[in-house]
DNA sequence: AGCGGGATTTTCT
DNA sequence: GAAAATCCCGCTT
């Protein structure tokens, strides 16, 4: 059944406000017969008018997903060996997404570990390691978040006081705004 | 506990 | 040709 209104609404928002309403809400990944369920607690905002951004220099080949529409996936390939995910947010056409840095595993956190060969938090404290650990690759590239096998599902927004915001990790450019969001004292989130 | 380098490929200068 | 929205290992304190 088709829900009266469309809770994804909040990702028609800019990055920085999406940024914050991703915080406590749950990635739900099928994967090889086994469901990974994740909770979101760390965030990285990026938009076309930010220099440390993909979408910075405008719409191409590997960016066109961040162009399209709130509620999507845009997954990138970097360091040549990892990739890393992205919820792309609002208004469309504006090359706006959130990083998704680190997640907490809710169900399913054997199976992680197996596919990651860590345990505890390393099995998600970080961007690519919790790509590896929900199998998340160029074939979910684009993949829209409302529909298996990797669904989004939006929570109540979580109180501004317990989230720290920072400046984002692993740029040289743009560092001087505060576009990082983690929720306080959660053992997932990569560099408190 | 903290630093330095290697892996490996896409993208831009 | 070099940097990159990273991670892991090994060496040094």
């Amino acid at each position: 059944m088709i829900p009266l209104t469309d809770n994804f609404g909040v990702l028609d928002r800019s990055a920085t406000e999406a940024a914050h309403r991703l915080l406590g809400c749950v990635l739900e990944r099928n994967i090889d017969g086994h469901l990974a369920r994740v909770k979101i607690v760390e965030t990285e905002a990026y938009d076309q008018t930010d220099v440390a951004s993909h979408s910075y220099r405008g719409e191409t080949t590997r960016t066109k997903t961040m162009f399209g529409p709130p509620g999507h996936l845009y997954v990138y390939f970097t360091y040549g060996m990892h990739y890393c995910c992205n919820v792309v947010t609002g208004p469309e056409g504006t090359g706006a997404a959130v990083l998704i840095r680190a997640a907490e595993p809710l169900e399913g956190s054997d199976y992680m570990a197996r596919r990651r060969m860590r345990e505890g938090v390393d099995i998600s404290n970080g961007p690519a390691k919790l790509c590896h650990a929900l199998g998340i690759d160029m074939r979910l590239a684009g993949h829209d978040l409302h529909d298996e096998p990797l669904r989004l599902i939006m929570k109540p927004q979580v109180a501004a006081q317990s989230i720290t915001q920072t400046s984002r990790v692993g740029i040289t450019k743009g560092i001087n705004i505060l576009w990082r969001f983690y929720l306080t004292g959660n053992p997932y989130v990569s560099k408190p």
